[in-house]
DNA sequence: GTACACTAGCTTTTT
DNA sequence: GCTAGTGTAC
């Protein structure tokens, strides 16, 4: 029973569907019906009896994975359960972990986060003794993460005069030796970063034929999403895996490349037919998401680019209304403004706060959104931004958990083996490591034998401490990762500390840590997981960030808000496109050079192309920033937009907005109309009291509750609670200046009055 | 060794 | 305005 794709799709669409073997290069311009044609061809070689487990699709972010695997299912059925389906750094790392031997890895290795592989190299910079104002941990990450996605090993980097001679000539000679450092380290804990996956990958492919050749057997027919955006390891990886069948179909749009950052590089795209001349192309021109006025005005941006395949995008959708762009004075006027558009539509269009998104350029910006949408009470949800898996108590029980699987982990050892707290200082940390460095052992073969290395007092609690973790090794290899995290949560006295804290904050961290729980009991319930080991939990949750998590439990309906890259691929009724300011968006970090700012350009096309019905920009002329006022100007993009489409809300208003030359921005600010709020001043911390020259301290051995005290930095307060702890007394103040303070009587220097 | 207060630097964007 | 990292007092 044979679907009919004709009837499905338009000519273009169904074409890409019926092509099946040999390679095929799909561009997509934005809201074309992709995801519908990826879909169907899958769909189509299922249909033609391909098994499932020979498909390997790959995509950029879980969500878009999981949502194909989702439509997939509804048109062929449960079979989509088993394609390979997912991206490139979680499918690699599926296969590294079966693989891992082969290059001297363990198969239990750690993934290390963003945050892991920064603070290693700031660990590096202070053994080398190398300057972190000159060698900043971000810059240099970003070097080695560039050289990793080039597949430029340690070796080759160190060897290579143009880097040598690039390296010098920006002061920074040392960075092969912090690369090479850094590698070291990584692999001696066992673990790899996220360039890593993709890395390794391409060495075991190029030492290991057999490998290769095995998977090029599995994966007979290879499809890569947002194809723009792979960078050289991944376009490797895609080009080896297809090298024996050529069955190999990218899609993608290189008007939406926005990683590059990130090492993507659109020639992958533009050169594709160089590696594949029998190459087959298909062009998916109509949109059938946003309405004309919308498309019209995206093109109108995007003309401004001058390095792009030549496409044209229309669509038959209605007209619609203009884009409309609201001024305002403030940063916190533009959340009010957004906040009372989105409510007025809401209300006289009969629309669910579901079909509105708010889009900013960086994370940063979404505090005043979210404060105008609670006043408003206006439902939302923030996508991205600090994950679940960032938070300190999170990352300290995560932390427990890998190195119970990898007791190398070198960034999980430090971080909790001194909490809770069991008198593992700093000195006693830096003996352990040089004593590992001159005895060239891992950490933890010393830790685990801290008694030969250490006298024994100082290596009593290290010792317990390696038992401890051994003990839960042992739990994990035969329980399920559910059991043995319950364990050790309780266990390393985390679930204690935790509960003992009563303030609102510790509340929420003790079930944060109750709801990792969840998260693994759901993981190991999850009937259509294979594995529910520990290992394959901190894998899975490595890669997993919240934009895919917090989905599921979305609750009612809500306003979504997130960054422009996260809301690639997405679609929503109604978009508005907040902080449309100079040195803003387009980011001031991309404006140097002309690749850098046609990379903005396509971030605001793909932003505007979110849209379906209707788009709203916005802009403030001044913000905070960095807790500072700072005056803006409108973002060149802005101009950028032909006129015809777009609707100045302001210039309705008294005259046009365009601040004259050396008027102060402020200017017309203030002069607007006076039921618009000017910008709100921050709350300033309470004139600083300053205590008197004669202030003495009181005998507080008698001091009860209810009494005022005089606190030399805090000022005046009222005992409200005194408790009595292990001997010494705490005293809880509720200070009129600073608020609530927890003092322990015996340091603390207070006048009774 | 620990607890707390102070400061410097920071914000692109994500797997 | 935040936070991670450093300095200081006990």
């Amino acid at each position: 029973m044979g679907l009919d794709y004709h009837s499905l799709l338009n000519p273009s669409q169904a074409a890409a569907v019926m092509q099946i073997e040999g390679p095929c290069m799909i561009i997509a311009g934005a809201g074309s019906g992709k995801t519908r044609v990826l879909t169907y061809r899958i769909a189509n070689l299922l249909e033609q009896g391909v098994n499932p487990f020979n498909i390997l699709a790959l995509t950029f972010t879980n969500k878009a994975a999981k949502e194909m695997r989702a439509r997939i299912e509804k048109v062929v059925g449960p079979e989509a359960k088993n394609l390979w389906m997912g991206t490139f750094h979680s499918i690699f790392a599926r296969i590294l972990r079966s693989e891992a031997d082969k290059i001297g890895y363990p198969r239990s290795f750690t993934i290390y986060d963003t945050q892991d592989s920064k603070t290693l190299i700031g660990q590096i910079l202070k053994e080398l003794e190398i300057d972190d104002k000159l060698y900043k941990p971000n810059m240099v990450l970003g070097r080695i993460s560039s050289a990793k996605n080039k597949l430029i090993s340690v070796q080759q980097y160190l060897n290579d005069p143009v880097i040598r001679q690039d390296d010098e000539a920006s002061l920074r000679p040392k960075l092969g030796a912090i690369y090479q450092q850094y590698a070291n380290r990584c692999f001696k804990a066992g673990a790899m970063d996220f360039d890593d996956l993709l890395y390794q990958t391409n060495v075991l492919f190029k030492d290991h034929p057999d490998v290769l050749n095995k998977y090029q057997n599995m994966f007979r027919y290879v499809m890569v999403d947002e194809y723009q955006d792979t960078n050289y390891s991944q376009y490797l990886i895609a080009r080896k895996l297809a090298a024996k069948e050529r069955n190999i179909c990218v899609v993608g749009d290189d008007a939406q490349s926005i990683y590059a950052f990130r090492g993507a590089d659109i020639q992958n795209i533009l050169n594709f037919e160089k590696d594949y001349p029998e190459l087959q192309v298909f062009k998916l021109e109509q949109n059938y998401r946003s309405t004309k006025n919308i498309v019209w005005a995206a093109n109108s941006v995007i003309k401004n680019n001058q390095a792009q395949l030549r496409k044209d995008v229309f669509s038959d959708n209605e007209e619609g209304p203009l884009i409309e762009v609201l001024k305002a004075a403030s940063d916190n006027e533009e959340g009010k403004l957004v906040a009372q558009s989105i409510y007025e539509d809401k209300m006289n269009q009969h629309l669910s706060y579901d079909d509105f998104a708010i889009l900013y350029r960086t994370n940063a910006q979404s505090r005043a959104m979210e404060e105008s949408l609670r006043k408003l009470n206006i439902k939302y949800k923030i996508v991205g931004g600090l994950s679940f898996y960032q938070r300190k108590e999170i990352k300290d029980l995560v932390a427990y958990l890998r190195l119970t699987v990898n007791p190398n982990d070198e960034q999980a050892l430090r971080r909790v083996i001194n909490y809770p707290k069991r008198g593992i200082g700093d000195t006693t940390l830096a003996k352990l490591i040089s004593s590992a460095e001159e005895t060239n052992h891992t950490i933890w073969e010393v830790v685990s034998n801290a008694d030969k290395f250490l006298p024994t007092r100082t290596a009593n609690p290290i010792v317990d401490f390696a038992e401890k973790i051994k003990a839960y090794t042992a739990v994990a290899a035969k329980d399920d990762a559910f059991e043995a995290a319950k364990f050790i949560a309780k266990n390393s006295g985390m679930i204690e500390e935790l509960y003992a804290d009563k303030s609102i904050e510790g509340l929420s961290r003790y079930e944060n840590i109750q709801e990792l729980l969840n998260g693994v009991k759901a993981f190991v319930e999850d009937p259509e997981r294979e594995e529910k080991s520990l290992g394959a939990f901190l894998q899975d949750i490595a890669l997993v960030t919240d934009a895919d998590t917090k989905d599921a439990q979305a609750e009612g309906e809500q306003v979504t808000m997130m960054t422009i890259h996260s809301a690639k691929g997405l679609e929503f009724r109604n978009v508005y496109i907040v902080g449309m300011e100079e040195n803003l968006f387009p980011s001031q970090m991309m404006i140097t050079s002309r690749a850098d700012l046609e990379e903005e350009r396509r971030l605001f096309y793909v932003a505007i192309t979110r849209a379906e019905k209707k788009l709203t920009l916005s802009y403030a002329t001044s913000r905070y920033q960095w807790g500072n006022l700072r005056s803006c100007e409108k973002s060149r993009f802005l101009d950028e937009i032909d006129p015809k489409f777009v609707d100045f809300k302001y210039s309705a208003g008294p005259g046009p907005d365009r601040a004259g030359p050396g008027e102060s921005p402020f200017g017309h600010v203030f002069e607007r109309r006076s039921n618009l709020i000017p910008p709100t001043p921050r709350k300033t911390v309470a004139t600083k009291y300053v205590a008197p020259a004669d202030f003495k301290p009181s005998d507080t051995s008698n001091l009860q509750t209810g009494q005022r005290v005089e606190h030399p930095k805090f000022g005046f307060g009222t005992v409200s609670k005194l408790e009595d702890q292990a001997g010494s007394i705490k005293a809880i103040i509720q200070f009129e200046e600073v608020g609530e303070k927890t003092l322990l009587l015996s340091f603390a220097k207070l006048r009774i009055h």
